[in-house]
RNA sequence: GGCCCUAUCGUCUAACGGUCAGGACAUCAGAUUUUCAAUCUGGUAAUCAGGGUUCGAUUCCCUGUAGGGUCACCA
């Protein structure tokens, strides 16, 4: 039964339940499949596990093949996208790519119940007609008792007969296994090494609820088969289901495939990675801004690493420096600040028209702009219009400042706002006086006044400024008050960079209303 | 509770049985700065415990401890 599939493609799956938002635990999973079955030359399959009807969702189907386009994670075959704008999820079916397709499970019911038949036929698998009650009480008992709390009922011992004539009575029933007593059951992980079960500890466990309702263990071992599946790379948590899958293909005369069991990846409570412990949803890191190479950069090396001191990594690198062997055994905690880490740097990488694309949206969705016309846009506070390339000296100014983009909006309210509402004191640099400050706003605003409208740029501003910086006591004295007359913020970039974006009539108005604070 | 998996700085991790146990994030200090960021320099910080095996264990074995996963008519 340990017949290899040896000699044969290499080809993986990603077999996600579309029964919430994809996560991150998904992503992590699919990626590993993903670049196991790149560098092999071979292919990754995208399958949708949606036997559970009542929790599987089409929107949720359509919300993970949505995020994996943004990722940039493409699979060989599998669902893509139909063509075209607004779905209507109620008819909402995929286009298939690929030779096994169907690639959803509800539409390959016929199939399982070919084999589900084949199962019963043979005495390999059974009708159950115990209650649920009855089998929880059981269940309860031999917990009680140290036993492995598994199904003993009497059902294994109906004969056909029997078996049928419950069946015409209409009684409740539900297809089990028949488990073979006190087997090993083992198989050599390809992370964990050799692991071993004992088939007593699992039972006659349940493999459809009927003919037209097959149940997960059951139906990805055919599946898998089916789409000639080479290599199982899934997270940890199916470590304990591997033994029956491996019964199931043995009665089934399947190949058994290559599995290997990804660590799992953990919250901050060292749990597996929940809703309670950090965010989980691909989307929310999307909304937030993070950036979908950032998050590939990152989920790789959680649990992996190439073995030297690269730590930056495209898909396409990661795809020719992955290697199994380099996967850890051990769960890893998600680590949100070495994220923002590599996501900054990301976003510093790219180029100033691209971040200012990609930032376009946020000013949008905060109110700050809308777009009028091709490269021309209007701040809604003030109906100016602004066009792109100003925007993009906005842009500029934050660039290094981001961890994420959603900030940019903190960063960068004082571009669009009509008036800036700040306290007294924010324009004070240290011990300075009124008086001082005054002074020191003064000698900005004529400094801004005494450049033409052409010449009002950052490298003339910072010239003229820090000469007469110089010749304060503390270049502070100046700067500060300038700077924060103009953002109204505590930090932010240089002055003079910030009135150039501004322009001299936006800095010029911001520095007499901070100069009307001290009269 | 049964079964299974795991164990190096706070976190992610490197180290054919021989290294001052290395790197990155975070953190701390310094340089640069009007502020913040970015950048550069430097520092603090780890082999879970106890037994073996060995000339020599982070590394191999055993026991313990701790953490995790799983025991559905979910996947």
């Amino acid at each position: 039964m340990t017949e290899k599939k040896e000699n044969l493609k290499v080809r993986t799956r990603f077999a996600p339940s579309p029964t919430g938002p994809l996560h991150i635990g998904g992503v992590r999973t699919a990626l590993f499949n993903y670049l196991f079955s790149k560098k092999n030359k071979g292919d990754f399959v995208l399958r949708i596990e949606d036997t559970d009807m009542e929790r599987s969702k089409k929107e949720w189907e359509y919300d993970l093949i949505k995020n994996f386009e943004w990722l940039q994670i493409a699979w060989d075959e599998g669902p893509v996208l139909p063509e075209g704008g607004e779905i209507d999820f109620k008819n909402y079916k995929p286009a298939y790519l690929g030779q096994h397709a169907p690639y959803r499970q509800s539409e390959r019911k016929e199939l399982y119940k070919k084999y589900l038949q084949e199962l019963l036929d043979q005495g390999k698998a059974y009708y159950c007609f115990c209650t649920k009650e009855d089998v929880e009480a059981q269940k309860e008992y031999l917990m009680s008792i140290g036993e492995p709390p598994v199904y003993r009922g009497k059902c294994r011992d109906l004969t056909k007969k029997e078996a049928e004539e419950c069946l015409k009575q209409g009684k409740d029933s539900v297809i089990r296994f028949r488990c073979p007593v006190n087997r090993k059951l083992a198989f050599d992980d390809l992370i964990r090494g050799r692991v071993e079960f004992n088939s007593d500890i699992m039972g006659d466990f349940v493999i459809a609820k009927d003919m037209e309702n097959p149940l997960y263990n059951f139906v990805v071992v055919v599946d898998d088969d089916e789409m000639e599946i080479s290599h199982v790379i899934r997270g940890e948590e199916h470590l304990s289901n591997t033994p029956k899958q491996l019964l199931l293909i043995e009665a089934l005369g399947f190949r058994v495939p290559q599995y290997a069991h990804l660590p799992l990846i953990l919250g901050t409570d060292k749990k597996k990675l929940s809703k309670r412990t950090g965010e989980t949803s691909v989307a929310q890191y999307k909304k937030e801004g993070y950036l979908p190479e950032a998050l590939i950069n990152f989920i790789a090396f959680l649990g992996w690493n190439p073995g030297t001191d690269k730590e930056i990594y495209s898909l396409a690198e990661l795809v020719s420096d992955f290697s199994m062997e380099k996967i850890q055994k051990a769960g890893a905690i998600f680590n949100i600040e070495k994220l923002m880490w590599i996501n900054g740097f990301y976003i510093r990488k790219k180029t100033l028209k691209e971040l200012t694309e990609l930032l376009l949206p946020y000013w949008e969705e905060a109110g700050f702009i809308e777009k009028k016309s091709f490269n021309i846009y209007s701040v809604k506070e003030t109906g100016e219009e602004i066009e792109f390339e100003k925007l993009e000296k906005i842009a500029a100014l934050y660039q290094e400042r981001l961890k994420k983009l959603s900030e940019i909006i903190e960063f960068t309210d004082l571009f669009f706002k009509k008036n800036l509402i700040y306290e007294k004191e924010l324009l004070r640099w240290k011990q300075m006086a009124d008086a001082e400050v005054a002074e020191s706003l003064k000698e900005s605003l004529s400094i801004i006044m005494g450049l033409t409208e052409k010449d009002f740029n950052k490298s003339n501003l910072e010239k003229i400024l820090m000469a007469e910086a110089e010749k304060m006591a503390n270049r502070g004295n100046l700067l500060w008050p300038l700077r924060a007359a103009l953002t109204g913020k505590k930090t932010s970039a240089g002055p003079a960079e910030i009135a150039e974006a501004l322009g001299k009539e936006k800095s010029a108005e911001r520095i007499k209303k901070a100069l009307s604070l001290f009269s």
